[in-house]
DNA sequence: ATGAAAGCGCTAACAG
DNA sequence: CTGTTAGCGCTTTCAT
C-alpha cells in the first residue's frame, strides 16, 4: 500500500507533482511522468480513495437506492440497475445498490462526508419521504419514477398514462369492450403510495370512463396463490370480463391458472396482458403472454446520465423523460439475435 | 454540514471529548456528555464518514461483489443480497452491491485504501481471478460459493453434491431409471467455469452411474427458445427419458413446452424437478414445478456473519459452511402464512 | 476525566 | 514546470 510520498521519494520529485500525473490535474514534462511512472509501477502504487475523497470533496461514487422491503427484485428493477451502473461506468463512475429503509431514515451516514456524490433513487412513492431527506441534505439526486408533484425534480419514468392508453387501445382494437386490472395490494406496507400503481389505477379507470367501457380493478395478493384468488375476484365483480391487464409478475400464473378454472380460456375467451414487464417474464407462461415491455435499459442509461450530468456539470437543464412500456403480442416471435 | 471541531465549541469542550462521546471510545462524564449531545442536536452533527475512515481505517461498509455480465438477478441473488444486508445492517455495517467485471480488473480502487472493510463474492468460477486478486490486495473477504480447492477460503455454499443425490433419490423413489440434465451453456462467455454447474454435472455424471441408471446432459441456450431446443436435443439423445432436472429458471417454460410439443406429458410421462430454483419460480409453471428451493435468506445471512466475524475479530475460524436445497414436490400445497 | 497534538493520504492554492 | 504547504474532518496516543 505505497503512499503517494513515497512514489515522490521514490521519483525524486515533489508529491504535488505525483498528485498531478495521477489525475492530470496540470502539465507534468514527459520526462517527470515517465519517472513517477516507473515509481508508481514499482511501489504498485494504488492510490488511497478516502483520502482523496477527504481532500477533493468527491469519490465519483452514486449510489442507487433500493428500499430493503420484503420486495424481490424485479428482471425489470435489474435491468435498471445493471444498465445503470454500466453508463455510470462508461462515464467515469462506480454505481453501487444501496439498500436504505424506504423511509430513508438511514440515508444520513450514507450521505454525510460526501461518501457518495450524488444518489438515485428507485421505486419511487407518491410522497416519498427520501427525497425530502435528500433535498435536506443537499445531495444531488435524480428518480427512476415520479412523486406526485415532480415538476421541479429531476426524473426518468415509465410513462404509465401512455403505456395504459396503448395496452387499451390493442384490447379495444381486439374488440374488447369489458376490462378488469390486476394490480399488487400494497396497503398498509411501507411501499404503499408505490407511484407506478396510483398512475396506472388513476388512468385506467379514467380511460375506461372515456371510452365507455367497463372496467373493473382487484388487488392481488402475494404470489401464484394471490393471482389466482384475485382471478375469481375479478370474475365475481364482472363475470363479462374479457380482457385484464396484470402489473405483477409473480401473480400472472395464478391468474391464467386462476381463470382456467374458472372455464375461461386463454385468449380465446379471455385476453391477459402483462404490463411494465419483461420479455423473459412473459415467456415463463404457455402460451407466451402477451406483454408491455418495461423500457429498462434505456431509463437506466437515462438516469445515471441524467444524474451524471448534474454532477460533472456537463448539463443544466432538468432533465424530465417519459418513456411508455412497448408492446409485445403473445403471437409474435422472438427476433432473431442481432448479435 | 456541522464539523465535530464546531461541537466541540458549541459544547465548550475539546474535539477529543466529542469524538469520545460520538463513538464511547473512552468514559465521559454524564455531565460533558450532556453538553455534547445537546451542542450536536443543535447543530445537527451527522459525522464524516469519509473523514473517519482516513483516520480510523475502517468504514463499516462492506461489498458484496455482482459480475457484470449481461446475466439478470436471479431470485436466489436477490435473495443473498437482500439478506446479507440486513444481516450486515443488524451488525452495524452497510452492504453494497457492487458490479465488477468478471475479471476482477476494477477491484484496486473499490478497496484501496479502505474503502470497503471487506467484501463478499458471489457467483464464484472454480478458478476465479477475483479471488487471487483478493489475496493479493489483503482484504478480507469471503465467498457464496466455492472454488474448486476452497480448503483455505472462508465460504458458505450450496451443497449442490447432496443437492443432486437428493433429487435422483427422489426421482428414483418414484420409478424413474433414465434421467436428463439441463444446464446454461456458459463456454466462452466470462462465467465459463461457474462452479455450481460443473459441480452439479459432475455429480449427476456420476451418481447416474453409481445407480445403474442413464443420464444425459444438455446444455440450453438463452430464454424459453432455450429451452425448447433443449428438450429437442435431449429426446433425441435419449428418447426414452423420463426425468429431467433444470437448473436454469429462465429455460424451464421453454422446456415444457418443448416436451409437450414432442408428446410427452408433464409430469405423467416426464417429472421434471427444477433445482437451485426458488418457490417464487416454481410457481409461474402449470402444473407447479417441484423444485428444489435454494437456501437464499440463510446463506445470505451466514456470509455477512463470516465476514463480519473476520472484522470484528468475533470469530477466527474459518467458515466452511454448506446447506443442500430442499424439496418442494410439486403437489405440495402452499403453507399457510405463518404471520 | 479531558485536552493537545500528531497524523491518516491526498488535493489545490500559491510560489517560484 | 515543479515544489511548499495548508488544510479536508476525524481518531488516537500521550499528557495532565
Amino acid at each position: 500500500m505505497a503512499t503517494m510520498q513515497q512514489v515522490a521519494d521514490r521519483a525524486g520529485v515533489s508529491i504535488a507533482t505525483v498528485s498531478f500525473v495521477v489525475n492530470g490535474t496540470k502539465y507534468v514534462t514527459p520526462a517527470t511522468t515517465a519517472k513517477v511512472t516507473a515509481a508508481m509501477r514499482e511501489l504498485k502504487f494504488r492510490g488511497n480513495v478516502v483520502a482523496r475523497a477527504l481532500a477533493s470533496r468527491r469519490t465519483r461514487i452514486v449510489a442507487l437506492l433500493f428500499p430493503t422491503t420484503g420486495n424481490r427484485f424485479s428482471p425489470t428493477t435489474s435491468e435498471f440497475f445493471m444498465n445503470a451502473a454500466e453508463r455510470a461506468s462508461e462515464r467515469g463512475y462506480h454505481l453501487v445498490l444501496w439498500p436504505v429503509d424506504p423511509a430513508g431514515d438511514d440515508l444520513d451516514d450514507l450521505v454525510s462526508g460526501g461518501l457518495v456524490d450524488g444518489v438515485v433513487l428507485m421505486e419511487v412513492r407518491m410522497d416519498d419521504p427520501r427525497v425530502v431527506k435528500l433535498s435536506e441534505l443537499g445531495v444531488p439526486f435524480t428518480l427512476i419514477g415520479r412523486t406526485r408533484d415532480a415538476a421541479e425534480l429531476p426524473y426518468v419514468d415509465i410513462d404509465f398514462e401512455t403505456t395504459i392508453e396503448d395496452g387499451l387501445d390493442h384490447l379495444q382494437g381486439l374488440g374488447h369492450r369489458r376490462f378488469g386490472l390486476v394490480l399488487e395490494n400494497l396497503e398498509g406496507t411501507p411501499m404503499a403510495g408505490y407511484a407506478p400503481h396510483l398512475r396506472v389505477e388513476d388512468t385506467f379507470r379514467r380511460s375506461v370512463v372515456d371510452r365507455g367501457c367497463a372496467g373493473t380493478v382487484v388487488y392481488a395478493g402475494p404470489g401464484s396463490e394471490g393471482g389466482r384468488d384475485a382471478a375469481r375476484r375479478l370474475l365475481e365483480a364482472d363475470p363479462d370480463v374479457t380482457a385484464v391487464l396484470v402489473m405483477k409478475d409473480d401473480s400472472s400464473a395464478g391468474l391464467l391458472v386462476g381463470l382456467y378454472a374458472a372455464g375461461r380460456r386463454v385468449p380465446d375467451d379471455v385476453s391477459v396482458l402483462s404490463i411494465a414487464s419483461s420479455a423473459a417474464a412473459g415467456d415463463q407462461h404457455h402460451p407466451r403472454l402477451s406483454t408491455m415491455i418495461a423500457p429498462g435499459r434505456e431509463l437506466g442509461v437515462r438516469a445515471a446520465d441524467a444524474l451524471i450530468d448534474r454532477l460533472d456539470g456537463t448539463s443544466t437543464e432538468l432533465p424530465h423523460f417519459l418513456l411508455p412500456c412497448v408492446l409485445r403480442p403473445a403471437e409474435s416471435v422472438a427476433a432473431a439475435p442481432t448479435r
